[in-house]
DNA sequence: TCCAGAAACGTTGTCGACAAAAAAAATACA
DNA sequence: TGTATTTTTTTTGTCGACAACGTTTCTGGA
């Protein structure tokens, strides 16, 4: 289980092992291989990373910071559990940053924001093609946080990118139980909002930025209520 | 200059040392006690905390976290500068989240959260009365504070946080400016925005936080284009 | 005098070790 | 057998020390 990582005890640039550790304790979690509600324990990852347990605990320290991991005072640290009474608030807004960087995106982008923006889509769209869950949820972050970039607003685009983040896990759970089975709606819609983009076309970028929201949400939605409706004998 | 910790080298509960550098070194960066570019040192805080560096260390990264100070990798790190360049984007999320929360708590506020939001606008007042300019911005981001707690969305409500934390630097520049005259015209403001709260009138809510927020952008304009207007001889 | 290289200094990043706190296990007692 | 108390174990929070890196100062040569 740790033979994923080899040749990390080698020596390494001073200052890169926070980032190392960072980088890839936030993927695991946010690609759930590392189950909400699940210990970290901080030994443990200072011998698979081959260093010692201050840089671990920076990087701990941070992940706090951001609300992926929780770590009760004296006692063990774990994965951030989702929270689903929340979700309402946390797809509103959702549905209100889509809104809000599609139409700074169509006011303010430049020519090379259109460029990265298609790059990002392309990716997604050989995701989809793929059938490869992971990457698609990884690529559609991307595009939309690029879109965010290109808004040119950096509030927006840090608490955005938050959101997106946190809502990597719920998609992913959300793909799990459609078995990668992924609807090709989405690539349509990436499409109507880069050409309101494109078009400077403020009132198209927040339309489409909406309903690609609440077409999102919907589906959510619909997965939670059909989970739900379990059968019980009386 | 370090008198001012007294008995700080005493016995101190463990893991309370780090949350003590944290706020206190927090608010001091959002007092502007400590001029944003203006360096930290570490050992220097570890001697004046009485402490090692490691605690230090650790509030450091939390407040990097939050963007208060800047970490240059193997050289010193500071205080954030004021992004004065990002003001524009700044004010327009700080507009828009004065909205947002305050139509949420018009919404879906209990009883015992008026309560506390009116305990805040007491404070709020008396700090105005008293012509006390730090505390009423204090008193103040913590009268919308309330206000996003009240509206039930934890997202909005951390951001929100966010930007009024960073906001503070820039009003205290304001007033600072101002010789710590305090227009009391955000006192009525505030009873406007209550008094829609109370109502549930979510429409007024709205209206009456958009107002409220693009006056304080207002009032910022107004200093800032009449400190570029310097006389220039020619 | 000016500039290049070397040495000295200060500061950060990392390490191993130890003590406090909580959890788990073991023991005593009814 | 069940419960209360003590002991052991595990894990975290803190510490002092050291090495790496950047900066500054010093020195030598033209």
């Amino acid at each position: 289980m740790a033979d994923n990582d080899p040749g990390l005890t080698l020596e390494r640039k001073r200052g890169s092992g926070v980032k190392l550790v960072y980088d890839l304790l936030r993927d695991e979690i946010l690609d759930l291989k590392l189950a909400p509600g699940s210990a970290i324990d901080e030994v443990q990852l200072a011998s698979r990373f081959g260093m010692s347990r201050t840089p671990i605990r920076e990087a701990l320290v941070r992940l706090a910071g951001e609300g992926l991991i929780e770590t009760l005072p004296n006692r063990s640290t774990m994965v951030s559990n989702i929270d689903f009474l929340g979700m309402p608030a946390y797809f509103d807004a959702l549905v209100l940053m889509y809104r809000v960087t599609t139409r700074l995106a169509a006011q303010h982008h430049r020519a090379e924001d259109l460029e990265i923006i298609r790059e990002h889509q392309a990716e997604f769209t050989a995701a989809v093609e793929a059938q490869d869950a992971l990457a698609m949820i990884a690529t559609n972050a991307a595009f939309h946080s690029a879109i965010a970039a290109a808004g040119r607003n950096s509030y927006y685009a840090a608490f955005f990118d938050r959101l997106l983040g946190e809502g990597r896990r719920m998609l992913r759970l959300y793909y799990q139980s459609y078995e990668d089975r992924l609807p090709p709606r989405f690539v349509d819609e990436h499409e109507e909002i880069i050409a309101a983009i494109e078009a400077r076309d403020v009132t198209a970028a927040d339309r489409f930025g909406k309903a690609h929201g609440e077409q999102i949400v919907e589906q959510i939605g619909r997965l939670l209520t059909r989970n739900d409706r379990v059968d019980i004998d009386l």
